[in-house]
DNA sequence: AGCACGCCGACT
DNA sequence: GTCGGCGTGCTC
């Protein structure tokens, strides 16, 4: 999707410019300068700066691009980053030297800066701002702080009758010796420390009579270390994915199987050294496997492999699946992710950037993992919302994943059962190329879909339990009661918490809002407190109209909470839990509660996207989506979009077993495509026919789009700033740019803060942030005010 | 005139 | 990020 990394970059230092120039303040002499090492450095503080320092003698063998350092600049001392090396400088005065390095090898390799400046230009942000992401705050902080722990060793067998005094003078002593003995000569400090707290006070005489030794080992803090992997073996392919994976390997040697011939066509011939590959597969048709054998291919040719994955689904039985595989090597795999401490996330990026890890498995930032001789990374789930980073800079990890590819040069594979359009639409242009999983492993075929009209349903308001029909289905109540009856499984899927969702005013029609933010309040029911699902805020429930004092307030809309009463009423005798943020606060509570119903120990699971990816019960047969509509209503041009998506994925987790599966999706818009396509798993129709919208209306993928936002306390003074960068921006304007006006956002008020937005569009990106670029950079904006830009933002509405 | 304050630009 | 220079405007 994104275009090419930035044919880069900076002019090259002058290397005449400086011959015989006079320097002030200097009692070196030009030559002088002229023999030293200099480097250019990027300042990774709030300034984008960068500058040139002398290199001093005694630094100059352990300085090289992407050494971090610190210079002295102006009075203080500042972290920044080598950029270039050079023979001279343009600057005119003395050049201040390097104070001291920090790490001892350099913290970013060639390919890393490349694509930092790449980003920088993309998504217009300084580039000291990318810096500053590419590295987790302990590693940045605190590099190579380490744990440490004492090995400890005896030196000799102490003799029976020193031995013997020991035991009398010095019985502690003796016990560490016998410790020491029993357990093969040697032990860490903190393992003695668990049978004998005193053991650091104990072992000082040991070690001054030298009966044993001491040396210092580094502890890795392994977020894993309680775990056991049993290995686990290729499975067969089936035909399918053998072919899937002869292309992956044809792409490490940066060839192309298959569709050749619409790759030929490609403008960019570049793209053919090593292409970029969209894996279509359904559901269950193994695309993990595939990836589990592509890399091992990748490191049988001394290669590694870069895996990201949806932070959401980065669980243990995904981890599990890898380190199984690649069990045998120890260190084989680092994971990066943000549920790590920090010790542990600073310990397995050093195991990477030391050169132990082969393969890495992250959310997001790992696509900033500093591995060496990149031979493919995957792209796990490709159309996942979460791949985009929603602060500066705000980049897309499988955007940026392309352009590492091509800078590193080597294999990308995207993977998905629903591709977002932007990556379908690059593969049935030639741009990526195309495979097709289109089977189960298993063989089964996929569930039966059943669409349930929530408008007759309505309407019918049966007999049972009548306030309940708007909630669960005749339909699917029958289901539900066949599965309890089978004791098999059901999930129920609702993308909102809480009872009910709104409080409205009878007489005056509105509804109960955030002070702080323009929503309704959910209703909690178990502490009766309204909720604002964006700031927090919490208030009792009041009895009359805050508007207009009436009394008469009604709740209305329902969530997993309310669902868990309505299948409490209706089938008192299941067993069930609820699966949301709310009930989900006790650390390892949601993996307790996922074990039990695994063991089936519970009938029916009620939960939020927590339970909607990636799981695998064998025992489901039933999917119940409750309000299909929820995400189809949203104000932003991909809602459809992520309706079908979410579609596919909820009614994936049905049937996995040996039953056949049957989902059952509660909609008020039965007609709309998102739906009618997710049910016959009609990928290619669905995406045929929102191709079709995009285009008409220009949407990506067919233009790129800059949303500009301004929030503040003062609705005017926001509203204000943005149409003054609105008027700044019609001026020289790119031609081929859309833009539309000042609006107020979806969200219209959050935290207190009122916002706006304005949306460009245009099929040529690089010109309109370069354009966009040069606007902000001459803008003043009122301190209150905070205005930030969006190059292909996810979220429009 | 003297001083406080805020903005702007430089920093090697 | 931090500091210093400078212009503005207020006060004595």
């Amino acid at each position: 999707m994104p275009d090419h990394p930035a044919s880069s970059v900076r002019p090259a230092a002058q290397s005449l410019f400086d011959l015989g120039m006079p320097r002030f303040g200097g009692e070196d002499s030009p030559s002088l300068q002229m023999a030293q090492r200099i480097a250019r450095v990027q300042i990774e503080t709030a300034a984008a700066l960068e500058l040139d320092y002398a290199i001093p003698e005694k630094l100059e063998r352990q300085i090289g691009i992407g050494t971090r350092v610190m210079v002295p600049l102006q009075h203080q001392r500042v972290s920044a980053v080598v950029i270039e090396l050079l023979e001279s400088t343009e600057y005119n005065a003395k050049l201040k030297e390097i104070a001291s390095l920090v790490g001892s090898r350099p913290m970013f390799t060639p390919g890393l800066l490349k694509l930092a400046n790449w980003i920088a230009e993309y998504y217009v942000v300084p580039v000291n701002r990318v810096l500053r992401t590419m590295l987790p705050q302990a590693v940045r902080e605190k590099p190579e702080t380490f744990l440490t722990d004492s090995h400890l060793k005896l030196a000799k067998e102490p003799p029976p009758d020193v031995f013997e005094k020991l035991h009398s003078t010095a019985p502690m002593q003796a016990r560490i010796l016998e410790k020491l003995r029993s357990n093969g000569g040697e032990a860490t400090l903190s393992e003695l420390r668990r049978e004998l707290p005193r053991a650091t006070a104990i072992i000082k005489p040991l070690l001054k009579a030298g009966w044993i030794t001491r040396s210092e080992v580094r502890v890795e803090r392994d977020p894993f270390q309680t775990e056991e992997f049993l290995p686990s073996q290729p499975l067969t392919f089936t035909e399918e994915q053998k072919i899937a994976y002869e292309a992956i390997i044809a792409a490490l040697d940066g060839k192309v199987k298959g569709e050749a011939d619409t790759l030929a066509k490609t403008p960019r011939p570049e793209l053919r050294t090593h292409p970029t590959l969209l894996l279509h597969g359904v559901t269950g048709s193994g695309k993990t496997e595939v990836y589990l054998q592509s890399i091992a291919e990748v490191l049988k040719r001394g290669q590694t492999a870069l895996v990201l994955v949806p932070e959401i689904s980065l669980t243990p039985q995904t981890i599990e699946r890898f380190k199984a595989r690649f069990s045998a090597q120890k260190d084989a795999i680092a994971v990066l992710h943000s549920h790590l401490s920090d010790g542990e996330r600073h310990d397995e990026w050093f195991k990477i950037h030391e050169g132990r890890a082969q393969i890495v498995i992250g959310a997001r930032s790992a696509i900033f993992a500093p591995l060496d001789n990149l031979g493919l990374i995957i792209v796990d789930e490709e159309h996942e919302p979460s791949y985009k980073q929603e602060d500066a800079p705000r980049y897309h990890a499988r955007d940026v994943a392309v352009v590492r590819g091509r800078i590193e040069r080597c294999a990308v594979l995207l993977g998905s059962a629903t591709p977002s359009l932007e990556s379908f639409q690059n593969a049935t242009t030639g741009k990526y190329e195309l495979l097709h999983m289109t089977k189960r492993t298993d063989g089964k075929s996929m569930p039966l879909i059943r669409i349930v009209d929530m408008r007759l349903e309505r309407r019918k308001g049966t007999e049972v339990s009548f306030t309940n029909t708007g909630i669960l289905s005749q339909k699917l109540r029958n289901a539900v009661n066949d599965r309890l009856e089978k004791k098999e499984q059901t999930i129920l899927f609702l993308n909102r918490r809480g009872f009910n969702t709104s409080l409205g005013c009878v007489s005056c029609g509105e509804t109960v809002q955030c002070q702080e933010c323009a929503i309704p309040m959910t209703l909690h029911k178990k502490d009766n407190r309204l909720v604002c699902h964006i700031c927090g805020a919490r208030r009792v429930p009041p009895t009359k109209c805050p508007s207009c004092k009436e009394p008469g307030l009604k709740y209305s809309g329902f969530g997993t909470e309310r669902v868990e009463q309505a299948v409490r009423e209706v089938f008192p005798q299941a067993r069930m839990a609820r699966v949301d943020t709310d009930t989900m606060q006790r650390k390892n509570q949601l993996r307790d509660t996922l074990k039990d119903f695994r063991a089936q120990k519970l009938d029916i699971l009620i939960g939020t996207q927590m339970i909607a990816k990636g799981l695998d019960f064998p025992n489901v047969t039933l999917v119940g989506v409750l309000n299909a509509d929820s995400a189809l209503n949203l104000p932003d041009f991909r809602a459809a979009e992520r309706t079908f998506q979410l579609l596919v994925q909820v009614a994936g987790r049905a049937g996995r077993g040996e039953v056949k599966g049957e989902v059952f999706v509660q909609t008020h818009a039965p007609h709309s495509p998102a739906i009618q396509f997710s049910r016959h798993n009609d990928y290619e129709g669905y995406a045929a026919q929102e191709l079709e919208h995009r285009l008409a209306f220009k949407y990506p993928p067919f233009a790129h789009m800059v949303l500009i936002s301004a929030r503040g306390k003062h609705e005017a003074q926001a509203e204000f700033t943005l149409q003054t960068l609105h008027k700044r921006l019609e001026q020289d304007l790119p031609e081929g740019t859309i833009m539309g006006e000042p609006t107020p956002a979806a969200l219209a008020k959050a935290h207190g803060q009122h916002r706006f937005q304005l949306l460009l569009r245009s099929d040529k990106i690089r010109a309109l942030c370069a354009h966009v670029k040069r606007v902000v950079e001459g803008l003043t904006v009122p301190s209150e005010i905070y205005v930030s830009w969006d190059v292909d933002p996810m979220n429009v509405g």
